[in-house]
DNA sequence: AATGAATGAGTGTTCATTCAT
DNA sequence: AATGAATGAACACTCATTCAT
């Protein structure tokens, strides 16, 4: 251990002492505004003054909590996934559901977590090219979590009909299309409130299942 | 000569001398290598140094073609968009086909427009962030001549339905989402050849007008 | 501390911290050196680099201190009209003195600032080529206000023999010409000092208004 | 000698063959327009490809000419100082007109050089930092030249009046500094059309001289 | 003779990052 | 902890100049 000043009569998981939580808080703060500012600017277009004025910092404060515009970018989206996937996974875990209806609940959920909620969390949805590979790595690990849970409860609704689990990638693929497009066109000021717009894609993109033609008529393939 | 048509003694028209055509043959290759540099790394990150190096030049020597970052990007939208256009609206002119059927068509055009013959289109019309304002305008302009041959073809379900126009954003939203997104998941070496893909995404991002469900029974709204 | 007038426990209208003072100190200095630079190489051929390395700098450093290159050209050159307008304005001030006494000094007070205080007067204010129309437009307001005072003076010459104020023009494009032009051509360490050389210069070009004739014998005319 | 085609049995000064006039009719224009380019936008705010478009040339073109931007520079104010001189000369070599009303001469004809016949030969004026020392000395020379005149007209004063020669470098810094200002302020549109501009500059100027105060009184000097 | 093509050197400017305070 | 100061690396763009045609 490197942390030599915990006395040895406290528990392992020591409770955050005043200053850790205060860097905790402060570090929370950075990410949740860095995170606004990387998804409407992207990751190129985001600086790091910009940032930082948001916060009413200068930008080199950022590099007491972040050692790097990457590293700060990966914490961000982490952040936001978090949060996320506990939303998500506690409609997916709904078993009375029947599983249209909680695949149709999870797209409509993941519609007002993007334009209510979690804006910045959009960016997760798109490749990057990040230099360090470790810092990829873990992008790349958000992604399969965050797609996991679409993908089994979408295998869900087939092998509920008897079909086998098959492959829902192309579905998934339009369905994630869709979703990360969103903040690219709507308005939520316009004349569909955040509600009606999830009710309505959640609707548009299950309805497929509902018919079962275009999703469960095509052949399984294998990648 | 590769001019058979003109008569040799008649300037006519002023055929293209051959250092003309010449310059004409260098702009097409920068322009397809630039948009294909462009394409993969945003406007941003793609820079005049390397687009040359692709073409074994320096960096100034672009200025003899393009008088400015901008101007050169503003060249490769537009020549995708001519080649682009022209094959989706012969297909949205097609006034023999059934409503749906052309709509369908036009997905599985752009399907194969993006993953088999021109990669760079996804990135240049959907996904690049724009910093220059006046280079906004004009990618903004084409994404609405893009979209309408998409709206057009939506709306003109509705109305062989007997229905109002309506409003198709919702739909035209989810649709170009998937298509943007892509390049994203599709590998064109995988189990699913672009024929195939092009096939499925069609069926399915057409199957709600099929139904009518989700996407007619909707009320129309006023943006 | 330096600030023994404030009283310690009050805030008072703000004095400038260490801090603010330090930073103003060094924006001074920057703008010394770079006035003198511009005055000799002109404002397209000083470049940052030159200008940060006479101060130990590298070029990026001054955009700590200045936005753009203009911003620097032009603090040069409001810093330096501040200084020049006031010594010149405290002799235009003096009602006591005749008029032609009072235009002579103010010719005198502009030589010696040339040669001996404001050796980058010169060239900011009369011979900078100014391509950025930006800087053109403050450039011109100045020259302007510098040309003012000598104007009033020269009228004030005519009206006090009871003439008209007439116009001036002819005799100020010779006199500020004759101005401009002193560096050019004057070697301070040559056999004629300063002082005499701001005598004779002024005795010179106020000749013209003492005898009356190539000044006040010509009638006015209207631009 | 390095030219063997010249034919033995020709006279030594061999006349220019028709090639030659040819070529020297086109320096000569471009020598002309280049003058003017050079005299508006400064040496350094000329450039190469602006000229030769005014030539309906391109750049490289005038490579043909000069070998270099410089000895373009250079070429030019020769070019005009030859035509100048000779009209400055044939004023200041007539020993019948009174010293100071040919001196008066001499101010009135630079006048009209500069702003009705070659604009561009102002430039001769003004120190100019020329890399080449070959092409420096050059540009000095002409300056010498053209200032003796100006020099041994204003001592032919003085003499004629019994005094030694003196030194006249004050008024000739005054003079020419006047005559180096025009351009930046006479509008030949306005008001004062350029003979009257003419009469006038040089009666102020040689006021100094008539009065016999401010120029006569004031001790030699040795530089 | 003229020029299209190409380029090396240079210029202003941006920005993530380091460091002393 | 926070930040002014400073900078190296990059980058779009300009321009005199070279060269093959």
């Amino acid at each position: 251990m490197s942390e030599p000043a915990t006395r040895p009569d406290e528990p392992a998981q020591a409770p955050p002492t005043r200053r850790e939580s205060k860097r905790a808080g402060r570090v929370e703060r950075i990410e949740r505004v860095a995170a606004r500012v990387f998804a409407s600017k992207g990751y190129d277009g985001a600086n790091f003054a910009d940032i930082a004025a948001e916060l009413d910092l200068r930008g080199p404060s950022l590099y007491h909590y972040f050692s790097s515009k990457e590293e700060l970018f990966l914490r961000c989206l982490e952040h936001s996934a978090e949060r996320v996937f506990m939303r998500l996974r506690s409609i997916a875990a709904d078993q009375r559901a029947d599983p249209i209806d909680r695949l149709q609940a999870l797209v409509r959920e993941q519609v007002l977590i993007e334009v209510q909620d979690f804006p910045e969390f959009v960016p997760l949805f798109f490749k990057m090219r990040l230099s360090p590979p470790k810092l990829a790595r873990s992008v790349l690990d958000l992604r399969r979590e965050h797609a996991a849970i679409f993908e089994q409860a979408a295998a869900d609704v087939r092998t509920h009909r008897g079909l086998d689990a098959g492959d829902v990638r192309v579905w998934l693929g339009v369905a994630f299309g869709a979703l990360a497009y969103l903040q690219d066109w709507y308005d939520p000021s316009g004349a569909l409130d955040p509600e009606q717009l999830a009710e309505r894609m959640a609707a548009t993109l299950v309805e497929p299942f509902r018919t079962g033609r275009a999703v469960d008529s095509t052949a399984t393939f294998n990648s």
